[in-house]
Formats: structure tokens, C-alpha cells, sequence
DNA sequence: GGATGTTACTATCATTTCGATATGAAGTCA
DNA sequence: TGACTTCATATCGAAATGATAGTAACATCC
């Protein structure tokens, strides 16, 4: 896919540091506790090849820091940066899209760790409260 | 990438019907009110094979549905189901992620339609109210 | 009525990316 | 010394991508 990067859509700019499946489960996972190349790779039995490639490509883009845990035998981890964890909710919402229209048979539930009630996520517009997708809404292109 | 729609993550699940780039953005340009083959290709810049397939992809998912709107001569449109309006959210809230952190130059600005004022898209839990990301989540897999 | 235009594609094919498997590097541990 | 761990890279066939050209089925203009 072409370089997006230079549209004025945000949602374009988005897609082009994390616009493929494999780099938002591994920030599913990140963002669920997981930090080193193995973790990764066997939760998502992902070939090391591209996993090497996509952890490359999120730490470029700013989304993972790789971090020493271990200085003899040098050994590196993945952290999520504050970009990182602020991706978090658009995997929510798709998470939520998911099990509203693909959700047959047994799904795993997002918790809140604190009440143990099951998150129920919505996108609203925080000036209206209104939820998203039930006011129409227009594209304003700069000049 | 595998087929991950055995697992039981609902972001897995709704990854395999939407987890590239071009399907996200033509889901983005039907949700702005794009509807046929040319409009798609001249917005997008996306070869017409590409196209075609993501066309029908989106289709069989059933976030589109092909409908005749001339029958001589024939042409058909793409016109967004339920489904695939109900995933407006997720691309908003990746937008206002790019806008945050990949938001230099001028960026389009997403208005509602009937205030005018500018869209601030967040996620919260609709049980707590509290912002997604501000209160630590767990997974509950099914037994 | 032939030329040209419109719309929604398909054909072809070089390039790129993916992904499975094997291997390497830099150590530790017994 | 030899097995084990962890984070990768090398190789290579298969699959997807994408640029370009062409087609089918009409409408419209002169």
C-alpha cells in the first residue's frame, strides 16, 4: 500500500504506522501485558520473520520503545510508549464491533479489573455526549 | 495473514473481515456518503483489481451490499448495511488518534452536521462512564 | 450512424510482501 | 562440553499488490 502519510486525513495518517492486522494484535497483547519477542510470537503463532519486521515498524513509528532487561545476555524488550497505550481504545471499539457481528460461539469479555463488571465500550463525541454515528457528520478539508 | 476467526478475541474476529488499510478506507469514504466503483477509485488512488476485491470482500462480510441503480445499462453501487455503519466509531477513533499523534500540517476536521462543532471523538465504558484506557482491563476467556 | 464518453469492471505481469523452516548469535546453566 | 534460552536473520516458494491496458454494455453528441 501506497505511503498515506501526506493526506490530510487522520484516519489515513492512522492507518499508515498501524494499518495491518498483525501490528494491532501485537498491541492487543502489549496493551494485555505481554512485552518480548516470544510472548508475541506464540500468542499469535505469528513466523519471527515478520513479527521482527512489525515490532521494527512499531518502534519506528513511536508506538513501542525496546528496552534492556538483561545486560549479560543482552536482552530486549517491548514497552508500550504513550502512543501505544493510546491505541488501545480504537481496539476496543473493533473489539466491540466483533463481538456485536462476529460474535458466534464462545468470546472472550473485557473486564473492568477494578468493579469485575464486563466493559460495555461506545464512542461518543465528548463536546456532545452524543454517540458517534448517530448525528451525521461532515468533513471539514483544510483550505 | 491466517484466518483468526476460530478464536475467541472479538478484535481477532473483527480483524479478519477489516484488517487492511484499503478495506478501512473505503468503509471511511462510504460512510461519507461514496457509493460507486469510480468514486471509490478516484478518492482512493487504488487499482481497479484491488478494488474489486476489496469490493467484494466487504460485500460477502456483509458491511456492503451491492445494489442496481440503473438496469440499462446495468450499474450497481455499494451501499453500507448495518454493519458496516456500526464500524464508523472505530474509524473515527483511529482518526482521532492520528490527529493526536501523527497530526502535523494541516489535517481535515471531522464537524457535526448540525451544531458545526468540531467532532472529539473518545471511548468510554457505557457502564462506568469512566475513558477506556483509564482503568485497568481484563480478559475473561471462556472456560 | 459513427465517434466518443461513461461506468464497472477483467487481464496481464512485474514487483513486493508473506510466511514456513532452518539457522545464527550471545549468552546461561549443569 | 553440551543442552537450553532468547532474540532474532537467511533463504525461498507462494501469495498479494499495483500499474497499465483492455473489455462490455450501454448513452449521447454531432
Amino acid at each position: 500500500m501506497k505511503n498515506l502519510s501526506d493526506t490530510s486525513c487522520p484516519i489515513a495518517r492512522g492507518l499508515t504506522c498501524v494499518g495491518d492486522a498483525w501490528s494491532m494484535l501485537i498491541l492487543r497483547d502489549a496493551s494485555l501485558g505481554l512485552n518480548r519477542f516470544d510472548e508475541f510470537r506464540k500468542s499469535l503463532g505469528i513466523a519471527p520473520t515478520i513479527l521482527t519486521r512489525r515490532l521494527a515498524t512499531l518502534t519506528e513509528e513511536g508506538l513501542l520503545e525496546k528496552r534492556r532487561y538483561s545486560e549479560r545476555p543482552p536482552r530486549d524488550e517491548y514497552v508500550l510508549t504513550a502512543a501505544g497505550r493510546d491505541f488501545l481504545p480504537v481496539l476496543v471499539l473493533l473489539g466491540a464491533w466483533g463481538r456485536q457481528y462476529r460474535g458466534e460461539g464462545r468470546l472472550a469479555r473485557y473486564i473492568d479489573a477494578e468493579t469485575g463488571a464486563e466493559i460495555e465500550p461506545v464512542a461518543v463525541d465528548a463536546v456532545t455526549g452524543a454517540k458517534i454515528g448517530t448525528r451525521p457528520i461532515r468533513v471539514a478539508t483544510p483550505e
